[in-house]
DNA sequence: GTAAGTGCAAATGATTTGCAGATGT
DNA sequence: ACATCTGCAAATCATTTGCACTTAC
């Protein structure tokens, strides 16, 4: 989605280590779209194109990759880690009911930087963080579902 | 560390399922220490009581004891999950550096909550989850070390 | 040419599951 | 008594590792 990007993080990449078949075809992927992938979802996505890419590889890239600082990486509860390009800090709320990740606002977390700063010292450092509750229509369906509950007694 | 507690924790256990000497073994290790606990860490405390426990037991009793809203579990980063009582929302600060793993005072959470559900309707469930960075003195250290480096060329 | 990267297969660590038998209420 | 729990072993899912071979630079 995003050509012009995909090619500086390939100059980035040449200047912090080797360009291979796996590590561009994985910055491609996950430069074409701006979903969160799992290392699973990247490697259909690599061995698509090139089907001797091993999981393996794919893993190992990955780590090389955020070790250059080009990927990163978040635990959103319970499944397997979600990759994505290290495009400035986003924070993600999973919605527990249906699903959803949305991209929240960076104001409100760097108000919790700030306060956790102030209160205790603590700097946040990782720019990637999963907030686990419900998003707005399920929030609101479980609200009306309460009300119903009580007016049927 | 709290025998009272312990007692109304059985209590609920009773109230909402079977007391069996799995998930009496795991509430006594969970309240006899305010650290949190891998599946593991209590599987071994438990069979140093109750050898026959087997492994399995301790993850389905666990899953068992958070239905019942008596126990929490959180994702720190990579390893495996840590748990410990349900006893109102507490936050994790792992500290990258040293490893610590400090409680967030609960107002900066409260913000961020109210922050979310301001700006897009969000409702944070989550009571638990980890935020990733530098405790104070790692934080400080790393900052002396910049100087160090600046002065020293 | 050479170190860095890769393929493969097998190991690892965390957690889950099917089923037969034991146990709490 | 009867559903609920448990023990066991094997399965599963995500990720890592050792080693011989290949490739980018």
């Amino acid at each position: 989605m995003n050509e012009a990007r995909l090619l500086s993080l390939l100059e980035a990449l040449r200047a912090k280590g080797r360009v291979t078949t796996a590590r561009r075809a994985l910055l491609e992927s996950l430069s074409h779209s701006d979903r969160h992938r799992t290392a699973e979802d990247l490697a259909d996505d690599v061995r698509a194109a090139f089907p001797a890419v091993h999981r393996a590889t794919i893993y190992r890239s990955l780590e090389a990759l955020t070790e250059m600082g080009l990927i990163e990486h978040t635990h959103l509860g319970h499944g397997p880690a979600v990759y994505h390009l290290a495009e400035g800090a986003h924070h993600h709320l999973v919605c527990e009911a249906c699903g959803a990740v949305i991209e929240a606002p960076a104001t409100v977390f760097e108000d919790l930087s700030r306060g956790l700063r102030l209160a205790c010292g603590f700097e946040v450092t990782s720019r990637h963080f999963a907030v686990m509750g419900r998003c707005r229509t399920c929030a609101e369906l479980a609200a009306a579902r309460l009300t119903a509950g009580r007016s049927g007694g």
